[in-house]
RNA sequence: GCUGCAGUAGCUCAGCCGGUAGAGCACGUCCUUGGUAAGGACGAGGUCACGGGUUCAAAUCCCGUCUGCAGCUCCA
């Protein structure tokens, strides 16, 4: 039976069925130096008997589609290392997949991998390279041959386990190099060589085998390859800069916050960070209001027959803190704001005349997180979430799941976040409430969607217990996806509360609520902000807006302290420095501290009652008349701009004479 | 929680094979009064994470606990 083959140019090619990719490519125009070929999407590498036909592409280094399967055949080349350094029978071979920026392979192996065990890895992975072996693939048919297989070559019980997996009637692949063979689905390129010299082994890591808690701990290495050395350096660049960004780091520098010993999973919220967090407060308090949302504040502490109402002694217990019992109560600290919440919506008979009622909530939440997954301020046991419940009537629903994906893309506007991924997440495991509760709740989430016209992505079993909801995650200015805001539907709630309304007709009906929160918790989104900005915040944002310096210390003081008090009275957090010391390292102290604009006085500024302007990316403006100043900053806060208001914009080269690190 | 690694001054780190601690930066005092990223001198500062053990002797070796880091699993 002829295959049809529709070349990108139109024109059509027919092949036996099972013709290897290899005699595919080779009259393929354009395909001299092929990888693998694409069909339909679907990779066929040069190895591989065509199985069926449709639109044919070769997969040409350079290439995203090249880069997927030379990192495939790199893991194999790790594999074959890691196998002639410590024997082929110490090591039992697991998977070894590509994954977003590399690949890894998981080993079980007596031998526990060190840091130092990667040079030498790497380089058996080079000579492997420069052996430039040809890679070939047999076939068998079925799970016995496999096994049968599988058994020749030594044990494999973890591949013997993906065998049992699969469908029976499969065809199993083994790929082979020199004297390594692996299961494997392919594809690969068609020689060691192929791979090339631009690769890295990055770290080891423990790793369950499928991911199960309860199965054996692998050895799992991480690396990378490229295709040529600038790509590997570029990436190792990035990542360089991402680690600048932490904010761990950061926010010990910049004495924002600190991590107590005594409390694992808490910060420290220090002067200078506070200073932040009260800015962000601010700017929701604001919206919140102009959205018609009232703020109430509700107990950390709840009776634990509460928790059983809302489900969480069910659902949730592992992840909550209970106090001793005390007087026969036990009090459970809560991990959520809902419970507080709906005790509002109870407070008084409730009209369809007060729907919707929007309520905020800045409420305090512990979860009990397991240590290892603690780090940082992105997950820590004791948060502030920017939390909101809406009541409202199911006719509302939309409406108010409209207005909420519009409210959180105002909000992350503020931070330039602009590339926003929506997830609708369904029903998980375990879960409460009906199936007609969650087939609407999940209707009324995709029409809205939908509707809004972004993409979104489905994430079948991701949503909370009570209900579907809809995650935001944004990408940073390092291209980092982080996950921040939910919008969450609930039937469920009401029904447990027996929350009602008096409605038009005179009966009591059943709201629908829509949690929500949008920063997500004030900890996280703040680490986040802090290496999205690498702490060098938009003036709104900043601790410390302004620091003037004067060029002598003992003539120019009164001119300082006049030029902070007229910086105050507009409403900026400004200070002079007027400790003893020169003027150059005054500003080199502010610009590591990354306070945004330095204001120098020297004789000449004093007279004329202007400041010389120094922003901290390195720019001199000059002098400027002192009241001009004082307005643009203080408009450029109102006005939570990204970008400075004075002087070229940001990025703009220094000049030559200037160069020197930079905030 | 699991696997691996780590914890010495506020920070970054040295202190190898055991003989009761050191540098740079930061901090304080004094001198220096200067034009856009580091002026100088002197000084203070550590129960070497915590608890046990081995030893004449432990920051150093062993065990346990706590905390952190990289992952796995999980999540705002």
């Amino acid at each position: 039976m002829d295959l049809e083959f529709r070349l990108p140019d139109g024109s059509l090619r027919r092949y036996p069925a099972g013709t290897p990719g290899r005699d595919i490519a080779r009259d393929l125009p354009g395909a001299s130096g092929a990888l693998a070929l694409l069909v339909d999407g679907e990779y066929l590498d040069l190895h591989s008997p065509a199985r069926k036909g449709g639109a044919l592409r070769p997969v040409l280094p350079g290439t995203e589609e090249g880069l997927e399967v030379v990192r495939h055949t790199a893991a194999h080349v790790m594999a074959q290392a890691v196998a002639r350094l410590f024997g082929k029978d110490a090591v039992e071979f697991a998977i070894g997949p590509v994954i977003d920026e590399g690949f890894y392979y998981d080993f079980d192996i007596e031998h526990a991998f060190t840091p130092e065990d990667l040079p030498r890895i790497e380089e058996e992975m080079r000579r492997i390279v420069r052996e430039d072996l040809p890679l070939s693939r047999s076939e068998v048919e079925g799970k016995d041959a496999a096994r049968a297989r599988l058994d020749a070559s030594g044990k494999a019980e973890f591949k013997k386990e993906i065998v049992r997996d699969l469908p029976d009637g499969s065809v199993f692949s083994f790929y082979s190099q020199g004297e390594f063979t692996d299961l494997c689905r392919g594809p690969h390129v068609p020689s060691t060589g192929a791979v090339g010299e631009a690769f890295k082994l990055l770290s080891v890591a423990g790793a369950y085998w499928r991911g199960d808690e309860k199965r054996k701990m692998l050895q799992r290495i991480y690396a990378t390859a490229f295709f040529r050395k600038e790509e590997l350096d570029e990436w190792v660049r990035l990542k360089e800069e991402a680690k600048r960004r932490d904010h761990r780091v950061l926010g010990r520098e910049l004495g924002l916050f600190k991590f107590p010993e005594a409390s694992p999973g808490a910060a420290i919220w220090l002067p200078k960070g506070m200073i932040c967090w009260r800015e962000l407060e601010r700017v929701i308090r604001e919206k919140l209001d102009a959205r018609g949302y009232v703020e109430v504040r509700t107990p950390v502490l709840l009776d634990s027959s509460v928790w059983k109402v809302t489900g969480h002694m069910d659902h949730y217990r592992e992840n909550m803190y209970f106090l001793e019992k005390q007087e026969d109560r036990l009090f459970g600290m809560k991990p959520m704001n809902c419970p507080g919440s709906a005790m509002v919506f109870q407070e008084g008979l409730r009209s369809y005349r007060e729907l919707p009622l929007r309520l905020a909530e800045f409420g305090l939440v512990h979860r009990n997180e397991k240590s290892g997954v603690l780090g940082g301020l992105t997950r820590v046991r004791s948060f502030v979430q920017d939390d909101a419940h809406v009541y409202c009537t199911p006719e509302q629903l939309e409406d108010e799941l409209r207005d909420l994906v519009a409210f959180v893309r105002e909000i992350y506007g503020l931070f330039g976040f602009a590339d926003i991924r929506m997830y609708l997440a369904t029903r998980p495991a375990s879960s409460t409430g009906t199936d007609a509760m969650w087939r609407n709740a999940e209707e009324a989430i995709g029409s809205v969607l939908r509707a809004s016209g972004a993409p979104f992505v489905m994430d079948p079993g991701g949503g909370a217990f009570y209900g579907p909801k809809i995650d935001f995650k944004v990408l940073d200015s390092i291209r980092r996806e982080w996950q921040l805001a939910t919008i969450q539907v609930d039937f469920s709630l009401p029904e447990k509360f027996d929350l009602d309304y008096v409605a038009q007709d005179g009966t009591r009906k059943r709201p629908v609520v829509i949690h929500r929160a949008i920063l997500g918790s004030f900890e996280r989104m703040f680490g986040i902000l802090v290496e999205h900005f690498a702490g060098a915040f938009p003036l709104w944002l900043s601790p410390e807006q302004v620091r003037v310096v004067p060029v002598s210390e003992e003539k120019q003081a009164d001119a300082c302290r006049a030029a902070v008090a007229a910086l105050r009275a507009a409403g900026l957090r400004a200070s002079a420095d007027l400790g003893s010391g020169k003027m150059g390292a005054k500003i080199r102290e502010a610009t590591i501290a990354k306070v945004p604009y330095c204001l120098v006085i020297g004789g000449r500024e004093a007279e004329s009652g202007q400041v010389a302007v120094r922003r901290r990316d390195g720019h001199d403006l000059g002098a400027l008349p002192l009241g001009e100043v004082v307005e643009a900053l203080r408009r450029e806060a109102a006005e939570r701009r990204l970008e400075p208001s004075l002087g070229p914009p940001p990025g703009t080269p220094l000049p030559e004479r200037k160069r020197k690190p930079q905030a």
